[in-house]
DNA sequence: ACAATAAAAGTCCGATCGGATGGTTTTTTG
DNA sequence: CAAAAAACCATCCGATCGGACTTTTATTGT
């Protein structure tokens, strides 16, 4: 399996509409540099300050921008905060398939699954995951926001099911154990995630080695 | 283990300090259960909207009351929110205990972990649980409130953790592994809580059986 | 070069936030 | 019954929110 043909082929399906412009105008190219500038500093807010720092004032602020200037390249908050939950989604993608597959040319294809696992925990520590924890439990209690976030994440859902089938093949003849597998370190790992504040890091680490334990079981079973 | 001892045990260790007046004045017992209506008021626009939905305006309206009167028994809005955190442990430990108790009286004490491990499941379904969710991710990106929320997430493990060893004599030779167990239920149900939106009843439901089998296995190591 | 277009800036508005203040009703107390 | 205290109510204030608007500057097309 070619790095580039699963990056290109996950990624690929994920991208934000932005990114996909050839840079041929320079105003164009500008234009879509100031928007991945202002998401991006939406998602810095969204770590400052939670779903509801997510404020066009904070962002311009952040960002040193006029607000009139957001206003020009994302009309209303809507739009802003469609485009960053595409792009968080997205660069959930990418950061795991980085350290995945950079895992993966380091240590060999013998423990793909350990890998696997291993980059997904590490993923999770990222800011673009804590801002995929904020949307997630936003859109729990905001219609609007969850209209825009539940589609985007049945679709990385369908993404990433898709790719595992893919990309391990040892597993094909039982793709349901596999399914299983990959949905429990999710949820597992989301879980410890969150009560790491309460429970401490020793007792995580505990809890990372249990993960291992039962994912390895599903794979021998 | 009497009902009423383990009740009166975990509970009287995490009971805010509203309900602990005897209702000798008339006053006073108005007074406190004003104060439970504006407790429980919050929690309802907690859920409605989120944290940044929990404004002492939407409170008030929702309850019915003046913000004058809201202002008399809450002075700041950070003394509302400290109770509304210390309720939403108290309810969240007693929720749990109901249905776990009842389970017992009525299924008999032979799989205590069982019954205690559905128990722990449905009492994520309560609105008292939503509310939990809600601050837990909230207090990540808001100082003021972790300042609040995580003290009495570790009193509410504490309790946890110390009634659990009390509460199974057959593991108590392997407590460590017990914990380990608690733990994990702990992570993975919140995280298939959060995952459920996206990965449908059916996924959930297939990790709930492994949920359960990685418990058995760790019981009879 | 010059009109058209895109990007960015600056300003105003209504709504709502938390907090503060002063007045009213109800209960307790002497 | 009258004074004190507690519970409750009605507004006002400064700050900040999202959105609409006009103006200025930079780039593009002819």
């Amino acid at each position: 399996m070619a790095r580039s043909t699963m990056q290109q082929r996950m990624l690929g399906a994920l991208r934000p509409a932005d990114l996909e412009a050839e840079p041929e105008r320079w105003q164009q190219q500008k234009s879509t540099r100031t928007r991945l500038r202002i998401v991006e500093a939406a998602i810095a807010c969204l770590l400052g300050g939670g779903y509801a720092g997510l404020t066009t004032h904070r962002i311009a602020a952040h960002l040193g921008i006029s607000r009139g200037a957001m206003q020009h390249h994302f009309p209303t908050r809507d739009d802003l905060v469609a485009a960053v939950v595409e792009h968080v989604f997205y660069a959930r993608m990418r950061l795991f398939l980085d350290d995945y597959l950079s895992g993966i040319a380091q240590a060999g294809e013998d423990n793909l699954v350990e890998i696997a696992t291993a980059a997904h925990w590490r993923s999770m520590q990222s800011e673009e995951y804590a801002a995929y924890v904020e949307l997630a439990v936003a859109a729990r209690s905001d219609a609007a926001l969850r209209a825009v976030f539940e589609p985007a994440a049945r679709r990385y859902d369908e993404v990433w099911v898709s790719e595992m089938i893919e990309s391990f093949p040892q597993w094909r003849a039982r793709w349901e154990a596999m399914k299983l597998a990959s949905d429990f370190v999710t949820c597992a790992h989301l879980g410890m995630l969150l009560q790491r504040p309460t429970f401490g890091d020793a007792r995580i680490e505990q809890l990372n080695g249990l993960v291992s334990d039962v994912v390895r079981g599903l794979y021998h079973a």
